[in-house]
DNA sequence: ACCTGAACACCGTTCAAGT
DNA sequence: ACCTGAACACCGTTCAAGT
């Protein structure tokens, strides 16, 4: 057959993601040579150039993987019954299961987002989307009671992901530990700017 | 003279890093080479070589000029008498004042950081001492009654770091003009995390 | 279609030589 | 001390040749 083999495609493409993905846990994006690449995936450069026509196209596929987690989670907490609660769970088990290998994969997605402006729209695409999502499950809680209707909806969304944001960065600066000690106050400050009234436990 | 010249020396070091800050706000980071910022400051390889010991090193230098700017802000809000208003004063002068060029810069510097063990340790540190200076304000404003006292200071004011963090990726991704725009209800979200109830103008 | 590996163009850095 | 520019080692990508 002359057809092009989509199975096989398939297959290369994601051993080319998870031997890039290692290398660039290990050493880096920038630090990773292709021949790296080509090595921890076992074949020349020319079969991987076939599957991806750049370096940069092999961290573009491995940030649509990771944009599409994040698009996931955020989702399934929109279409709860319970805004806050489910979005409190989705956090803890965001922390809880959130590896070392994760979080410096994150910080080098984030560095070549910052980088290439043709990434760097396709993260505004998702960064939006992703805003709406949880605007919208603002919208939904202010329509049952939960949340007062003086919140601004799309901009607490927004502040709400700076929030989380902001822990990811103070874990690839800190350590991941931090994960887990500050999920309990983000807790509460995200409360705050939904607009609930402190309580004891 | 066989001695070093230290003016000639710091004058040097200046000029490379304007011509290298343009390279990188013109190309990025790892687009630009060597050469390119040879030719912007107007000097052989070897002579740059002279004054940084990498290319690595000279982002180190801007990195560095940039947290002292910060620094700068934050100990002048945490000196104030009054908190609340000195904080949004410096941000309202941060969100007029700043270009497109500093945006990209900061971005290229992020990515930096992100990537490099040694400027994430310093970036870690310089985020802590920010950090403590805010949590230092907010229990001062304590003190005075202005913000309740069952505020977790450290925590919130690494919070309110986190929200202007998010709104510069923001602009990162979408244009320098949403940080005019956001910054009113980034306002609120602050004032949110202070404890402050809400007030109309 | 899928694969190989030598070859090409380029880049960060060094170093012998000059003043 | 300060400066030059050729030279070196290395890396992303291409391409002629093979199955």
């Amino acid at each position: 057959m002359r057809t092009r083999d989509h199975d096989l495609n398939a297959e290369r493409r994601q051993t080319i993601l998870k031997a890039a993905g290692d290398c660039f846990v290990q050493n880096g994006f920038h630090a990773t040579s292709m021949k790296d690449v080509c090595t921890a995936a076992g074949m020349s450069p020319g079969t991987l150039y076939h599957y991806f026509r750049s370096k940069a196209d092999i961290i573009a596929g491995i940030i649509d993987e990771d944009a599409l987690a994040v698009r996931k989670a955020l989702d399934e907490v929109a279409e709860a019954p319970d805004l806050l609660n489910a979005l409190f769970e989705a956090l803890d088990a965001f922390a809880m299961h959130m590896t070392d290998r994760d979080l410096i994969l994150h910080a080098e997605i984030s560095a070549e987002i910052l980088r290439r402006p043709d990434l760097k729209q396709r993260a505004a695409a998702a960064h939006l989307a992703d805003q709406k999502a949880l605007a919208g499950a603002i919208l939904k809680a202010q329509d049952a009671g939960t949340v007062p209707r003086e919140i601004d909806g799309a901009q607490t969304a927004a502040d709400i992901l700076s929030l989380i944001d902001g822990m990811l960065w103070e874990a690839t600066l800190h350590g991941a530990a931090v994960l887990k000690s500050r999920t309990p106050t983000l807790r509460r400050s995200i409360m705050r700017l939904l607009g609930q009234r402190e309580q004891q436990s």
